[in-house]
RNA sequence: GGUCGCGUAGCUCAGUUGGAUAGAGCAUCUGCCUUCUAAGCAGACGGUCACAGGUUCGAAUCCUGUCGCGAUCACCA
């Protein structure tokens, strides 16, 4: 039972016997740093019941607390607030069931848990990956992990848009001026090679509109006559009736994306369980189409194009099925995520996608509702804002990215120079320094973007470097390392924590107060998936930690049982850090 | 124009069922390395919570309107 329900009950059976009132919920917070006391009892929703004076009330309450609940020492009443101070024995009581649980704060995940599938990443196979692309990998990895902690079944899934006339634009251009290069044989890595040729496809396109529009062409003309674009055009005709040479071609530059794209997840740290390919997909969802259609969901136009009405909800009318009976991006959802369904038994799906597509996926759950599926409620858009730079959106074609592998290698790079500059690595070989500054870079990279609520766009300045001090990553990283010095020379064996008559100091009790939050935060951040809910967590722990390790003697404390809680205290704060920072796929260092 | 989202310190962000004097970091300025790692700690400076109404014991938080920014409203994905 938890200290507010404990607690609760004995107001409820205050009220009771002197007031005759029956009341069983009520508000605490945690006290304000400025007061003094624990936990804090709002007493002003009272007042409806019991017409009194707030302060009065308090008192009254408070001191039938102090007399029946165990756990409060003392109270103070400020106003309409009682705060009430606990007792050292449920502060040692606390520290030793944190102690012992080894999974503190992480639910197990058992064969009867709830399955959620988790999308994210899902690129084109035409560029390489961005800024934006990276926000999406971090975001959509740390959900994936976040519940997993809180106790379900992960699934991580992307769907690869590999087919379409994107990717055909970029193999006629590498067709028409590439040369047969190949990335072996230039050193490009496969992703930017293919990018190369999106962006020579761009401006031979661009260069053909100009063209015909200086002779007697308007601009729409142009662009549907270009030589270059009715070539991509034809190339995907072709695609579709399966021609052998063009599916040949297709399936190389898309297996040197594939490659490129093998390497940059890797650097971030994110993996999935199952792909799946929009050349696989792309014709799901006719049937169900079909179905909808003899149900009424949907009806059919006089043209033979079948729609949805969704004005009764609020909405408009949705094309899923075109007149010439082809599937819209809308149909292949369906179908997929009914696939998906089926594949995995899944309970619950996320979908990690921009908010430039809020309106896609309501239109998609309804749909999905309408047409009966009872999980249509357990679907979930993590929407996120788009990254912008200070000169605007990023638009590959024009080349005004932050590319992922390049944004990486800097961070790393800069994470190098700090670290030499500091010069605290004596004793690390070559291997460990570089593992480490990849660590460092990464972790200020990742935390950087998860500490922002989702829903929330984000400016990137390139010419602003992401910082490594104050709220950042390197900073709560460098914690977890100075903790792992403490252990190191203290050597103490964690499991058999004895504490009588402890008398606690302040600042060890903010810290087990907070440590104590750990598993609702967990939960929290999950119900709403949310890693910033995390991350400003697990700052807020580090600075008090800080403040504690700057103030307070750990290793030179005068009684033996001192140093051996407070040597068990900086244990647990690691390991909170470390669990933390494990749903939000950073890694931690021994030494920094 | 309709719909959705956002607007908190110079900058980047917290502020979770409405609760006490709105909090951090960066930047600027002061102190602190003979003691467990100074990527740190202690402190100063900095706010009409976009604006105007409303709801109530109490509003950054809920409601309405206005302004600003963004997204979206295709037989594109």
């Amino acid at each position: 039972m938890t200290l507010e329900t404990k607690l609760s009950k004995h107001i409820t059976k205050f009220l009771q016997e002197t007031h005759q009132v029956d009341a069983d919920s009520f508000e605490f917070q945690l006290t304000r740093k400025e007061f003094e006391g624990d936990i804090t009892l709002v007493v002003f929703p009272l007042l409806k019941y019991i017409k009194t004076n707030p302060v009065q009330l308090g008192e009254q309450i408070g001191e039938y607390l102090s007399k029946s609940a165990d756990e409060v020492s003392k109270f103070n009443v400020v106003k309409g607030f009682l705060n009430l101070s606990l007792a050292e024995s449920y502060f040692s009581g606390l520290i030793q069931t944190m102690s012992r649980d080894k999974d503190f704060g992480f639910k197990k995940v058992s064969p009867e848990s709830q399955k959620v599938m988790v999308e994210y990443s899902s690129p084109n196979t035409n560029k390489p990956l961005h800024l934006g692309h990276v926000r999406n990998n971090l975001l959509g990895f740390s959900v994936a992990e976040i519940q997993k902690a809180a106790g379900k079944q992960v699934y991580k899934t992307q769907i690869i848009n590999d087919r379409g006339i994107h990717i055909c634009k970029s193999m006629v251009a590498w067709q028409k001026f590439g040369d047969g290069e190949t990335p072996k044989t230039s050193g490009v890595k496969g992703d930017h090679l293919v990018g190369k040729y999106y962006v020579e496809f761009d401006k031979a396109y661009k260069a053909e509109i100009k063209e015909l529009t200086q002779k007697d062409k308007t601009e729409e003309e142009a662009k549907k006559e270009a030589p270059i674009f009715v070539e991509a055009q034809n190339m995907l005709k072709k695609w579709e009736a399966g021609d052998a040479e063009v599916v040949e071609l297709w399936k190389t530059m898309n297996q040197w994306v594939y490659d490129g794209f093998d390497i940059t997840y890797d650097n971030l740290g994110v993996d999935f369980d199952k792909n799946y390919y929009e050349s696989e997909t792309y014709l799901l969802g006719k049937d169900h189409i079909k179905a909808g259609l003899e149900s009424g969901v949907f009806f059919k136009k006089e043209d033979g194009s079948v729609w949805i009405d969704l004005s009764k909800e609020g909405l408009d009318e949705k094309i899923v099925l075109r007149s010439d009976g082809t599937a819209v991006y809308m149909t292949q959802d369906i179908g997929t995520a009914i696939q998906r369904v089926a594949d995995y038994d899944i309970d619950e799906m996320v979908f990690t996608v921009g908010n430039e597509q809020d309106y896609h996926f309501k239109v998609l759950f309804l749909i999905l509702k309408k047409l009966g599926f009872e999980w249509a409620d357990h679907l979930f858009h993590l929407s996120y804002g788009m990254v912008d730079l200070p000169s605007g959106k990023m638009k590959s074609r024009e080349g005004n990215v932050v590319d992922a592998d390049d944004l990486i290698e800097e961070m790393i790079s800069t994470a190098k120079t700090i670290s030499q500059e500091l010069g605290k690595l004596e004793g690390y070989d070559e291997e460990e320094r570089n593992e480490l500054y990849t660590m460092i870079g990464l972790g200020a990279l990742k935390y950087y973007i998860l500490k922002v609520d989702p829903k929330k766009r984000i400016l990137f300045d390139p010419e602003e470097s992401v910082d490594f001090q104050g709220n950042t990553g390197p900073f709560i990283q460098y914690t977890y390392a100075r903790i792992q010095s403490i252990l190191r020379k203290a050597e103490q064996d964690s499991a058999s924590l004895v504490l009588s008559n402890y008398q606690f100091d302040v600042k060890e009790k903010a810290l087990i107060k907070i440590l104590n939050q750990f598993p609702d935060i967990i939960q929290q951040a999950a119900e709403q998936y949310s890693p910033a809910l995390v991350a400003n967590f697990v700052y807020d722990l580090v600075k008090e930690f800080n403040s504690f390790y700057q103030n307070v003697s750990i290793l030179g404390a005068d009684e033996p049982q001192q140093i051996e809680f407070r040597v068990e205290l900086a244990r647990l704060v690691g390991e909170v850090i470390k669990k933390s920072f494990k749903v939000l796929g950073i890694s931690v260092p021994q030494r920094m």
